[in-house]
DNA sequence: AACTATTTATAAGA
DNA sequence: TTCTTATAAATAGTT
């Protein structure tokens, strides 16, 4: 039974407070659904236990989606609510972070989704082959260029043991870029932005 | 004063719905923070009234931080517990969708991070051009299987046309697949999972 | 906002 | 964990 009122501090046997714990925390929830439904209000609730369980509760929807709300709400004016704790920062930086992770979830679906490049059209593939083509480019390129500074590196440590010694040039520096194949070396480099490499 | 037990349903009258709104949610507030003091945890509180406003309660650092804690959290085992409103679909999904795409940015900035294929050293430079190169391929094989049926459709309707006719055959199919490039007709093909296509 | 008759929640014991 | 019960706490309707 109850002696007394119970003081506001941590319930320090263990048992005590795992009982404790059971109870209000289903209290709490009972509670917070009767105001969402009394009130038709949309509730969340996020509950970690000391040893770091999680317990939740959601009364309409899901909790990602009431987190969506949240972060649009406090992201605006809403300084005078009694409750609030802390809105400002992540806001814009997540929402452009979404759009990024979309379109590139888009990219990679484009290119591995169902199976390989199934479901695809004639032009569509076309234009995927080119961009591949000039990735392919690009790589080939910069390995050579890479290898080019290491053949540089070992040649001026040769020099430096043998003097004034000629050592033969193996490849040939235009315009600090390197020919990656003959088959495409019409292609544009550097390229520019990601998304022109994309059809969509 | 209370005159039986009140009905579980929307209070229709505005007047005492918004009265039993403040009044509830100060009681809920106190539960949670009370929850908290005793038993040792982190409780967020986040509620929206019918007309939108929102109110919030965190009992240890920031809501954004709990809302961290909950990401992290909810994308483990956690099917036990006994307050979950829907963990069946969106939950599991919700966890794989964020691994996948944490895969896929990370593949992307390995293509086209910090301008291109800069500081990526010649051993992966060699792993992602051969998986361009088998990119390619398959990009290659599915143009032609593409074509190849355009050109058996075009050859069923001449046949149709002139009845026993012979027409030559263009293009020979072997096991469904079609050479894409002497080059690289011995790259693997079809590739399974995308995980295997790279080096990380 | 304050009051108060009731209902509801819950601490401790079993 | 669940049930019981004495008591504290919450709150619906009123003022």
């Amino acid at each position: 039974m109850v002696r007394g009122k119970v003081q506001m501090r941590r319930i320090e046997n263990p048992v005590h407070r795992q009982v404790t714990f059971c109870k209000r925390r289903a209290g709490l929830m009972k509670k917070a659904k009767e105001l969402s439904v009394l009130c038709d209000a949309e509730i969340g609730i996020i509950i970690f236990s000391t040893h770091g369980k999680l317990y939740e509760l959601a009364t309409k929807g899901t909790m990602e989606g009431l987190i969506e709300r949240y972060r649009k709400a406090s992201g605006e004016v809403q300084t005078e609510g009694g409750e609030v704790n802390q809105p400002q920062e992540s806001e814009q930086e997540i929402s452009m972070l979404k759009k990024e992770i979309y379109l590139l979830h888009k990219c990679l679906r484009y290119m591995f989704g169902d199976g390989g490049a199934e479901n695809m059209n004639l032009e569509e593939l076309h234009a995927l082959e080119r961009h591949l083509e000039i990735w392919t480019y690009q790589i080939r390129a910069t390995k050579m260029q890479i290898m080019f500074q290491e053949i540089q590196s070992l040649k001026n440590k040769i020099e430096e043991q043998n003097g004034n010694l000629d050592v033969a040039p193996t490849i040939e520096h235009q315009n600090g870029h390197f020919d990656a194949g003959p088959e495409i070396a019409d292609m544009p480099y550097p390229l520019t932005i990601p998304d022109e490499r994309f059809p969509f």
